[in-house]
DNA sequence: AGCCAGGCTACCG
DNA sequence: CGGTAGCATGGC
């Protein structure tokens, strides 16, 4: 069991396991570890990875339900909105006008793939959509083995040495997959393991790595 | 009042 | 290539 591993059972020893990703639009559901996804819970993800950037989750919620509201929680009704009452819907999550632009763009490119999963490589060429979003996508969306970094997680490896402020969120994400897969050989308890690894993470995140000094009060600086 | 949030693009040197 | 301004709302 090498240290990254490790990490992952002391977080979720310590907080649960945490049911990412919660789907708002049909009720919340709790470790629901299915695949695939129903259609219209792939886009919600997709959606929500949008929406979610750079603001918190609780934000998203309100955007979703808006839209919910409306009956527009499907790519045709939202493509369909006006534009203006689309704004007005997302506001609650921030930077509205980015993000209009940028959910009408994948919403062009989700229709193309007819259902089909994408590649990570033609995610990253749809406007607004970044590796951490890409990610977020075929991992909880698409239930693929892509582990997700984000700020949280680059802030917690500087803390316990095993990154710098340097370090290319590429090299975060295969160390992370590579320690993990030294440990975990069956391939569906991998990608849980990534799922559950990063909401963690986040959970962990906002208790210790949210405020600077980051790390203090972080149990696992003294266990690592 | 100010900082932070489950980032990305455009543009700069 | 790396570094940074701009994007915007809501919660604490």
């Amino acid at each position: 069991m090498n240290k990254i591993y490790n990490i992952y059972k002391i977080l979720y020893e310590n907080y649960g396991p945490q049911g990412w990703w919660p789907i708002t639009g049909y009720g919340y559901h709790k470790l629901d570890y299915s695949f695939p996804r129903e259609s219209n819970e792939i886009f919600e993800v997709c959606l929500g990875s949008i929406l979610t950037q750079n603001t918190t989750f609780a934000s998203v919620v309100k955007s979703l339900n808006n839209l919910h509201v409306k009956s527009a929680l499907h790519a045709d009704a939202i493509e369909s909105m006006d534009i203006d009452e689309l704004k007005e819907a997302i506001r609650p999550s921030g930077y509205f006008n980015q993000k209009t632009e940028y959910i009408l763009e994948f919403i062009k490119f989700y229709k193309s793939l007819k259902g089909a999963t994408p590649t990570r490589e033609a995610l990253l060429h749809v406007k607004g959509v970044g590796e951490e979003t890409a990610d977020s996508m075929l991992l909880y969306g698409y239930n693929k083995r892509e582990f997700k970094v984000d700020a949280y997680t680059k802030r917690l490896l500087i803390e316990l040495g095993f990154a710098d402020e340097k370090t290319k969120y590429s090299e975060i994400k295969s160390f992370m997959q590579s320690s993990l897969k030294e440990c975990v050989k069956d391939e569906k308890e991998l990608r849980i393991i990534y799922q559950e690894f990063h909401a963690l993470i986040v959970e962990h995140g906002k208790h210790f790595y949210s405020k600077k000094p980051y790390a203090k009060g972080c149990f696992l600086k003294d266990i690592i």
